[in-house]
DNA sequence: GTCTATACACCGATAGAC
DNA sequence: GTCTATCGGTGTATAGAC
């Protein structure tokens, strides 16, 4: 019996070059902006002639779609060894969720825009990868939930708060830390409006 | 004589043809997406060819600049109005003007990812443009310190705070007011954390 | 200042051979 | 699954006539 196994590998070997192109196409994305990536660019790359994308991707949307998929993935990843190092005092934890993300977003502009910004004209998620940042969202829920805040606007105005600052930091300090210098006074001044306990301070 | 008034009916026709093809060029872009702005889409609807537009602008990006610096122009001339309704009790202040902003900001996606985000690769605006924006910044600096606001973070985090309300509307509820409802809660958020005296609420 | 003509490169996508 | 060939179109920008 191999037919089993023979298709195991071949899905496998399939999986292996949709992630070479989408690593290609992140590079790409990277090196020249989301906005310019080209079909061309991504199979030169991956050493492939244009048309052979297609029998990987439906189109250039399609490869858009599965890198804000693997974006939003990627981080969803990080959640269980983030829960892991949390601290306990509330204010420590916000702040160290809050520097994660900030941290993440800020690595990287064309991620950073394919997760959170309308850059591509007419590009959507499709819902399944849509899906993956609803979990995210999700968590963040659960986290604000455990610290027992449960005001109904307190997830909106924190992705609000921990977004601008990331938004401006790339718009006005690309590669610095002039409002990542500002995360934990942020989060000290959210914590307060939501009647958080505990004292204020920088993290350590 | 008519050397004089010839030439600065020359320069007035100039300068309206200039205007002719920027409003053109916010049309498309307002339609179609900031990114998909196009030479020959703006030159259809202004009744040109392609190539005459370079008798007005040495470039694409010339066109993108002008646009950035018509933009934040246009706010800039909205201040004096805005000086003149300005309710004298600093939150209301403060949230009559933040309410300006995100009005602002939401009422056009191009407009205001040419302002504040960095949604076309290569674009850089040049220093006679940026210098407007600048212009806008400092009316906010003096504002703050008008209300006894010197807190040396207190502009970038309120421009964090304002800013993200606006990108999450945009992100997540385009054509929406789920952010901006929260915007006199930020504000007064934000006012707590810079000590401003005087009441909360919201705006009537 | 606007035009035609054109350069020169690029784009996403499809058809069909292998 | 990858290729070649190709479609029909896009793009910015320049030269030179009028």
């Amino acid at each position: 019996m191999v037919a089993v196994p023979n298709r195991d590998r071949q899905t496998e070997r399939r999986e292996a070059t949709r992630r070479e192109i989408l690593h290609a196409a992140w590079d790409v994305a990277r090196e020249q902006g989301l906005a310019t990536l080209t079909l061309r660019e991504i199979a030169t790359r991956v050493g492939m002639r244009p048309p052979s994308l297609y029998s990987h991707f439906a189109s250039k949307n399609a490869i858009y779609d599965a890198m804000y998929g693997q974006a939003w993935q990627t981080y969803l990843d990080l959640i269980p060894q983030q829960r892991a190092q949390l601290p306990s005092e509330p204010r420590a934890a916000l702040k160290f969720v809050a520097r994660l993300f900030f941290d993440f977003a800020a690595a990287d502009l064309a991620r950073h825009q394919l997760m959170t910004q309308r850059t591509i004209p007419g590009f959507t998620p499709s819902h399944e990868s849509y899906a993956i940042a609803v979990e995210v969202l999700d968590e963040l829920h659960q986290l604000l939930d455990r610290f027992g805040i449960r005001d109904p606007a307190a997830p909106d105005l924190y992705t609000a708060l921990v977004g601008g600052l990331v938004d401006q930091q790339w718009a006005n300090d690309p590669g610095g830390d002039r409002w990542r210098r500002l995360l934990d006074r942020a989060i000290d001044m959210y914590a307060d409006e939501m009647g958080l306990p505990g004292p204020r301070g920088d993290t350590p």
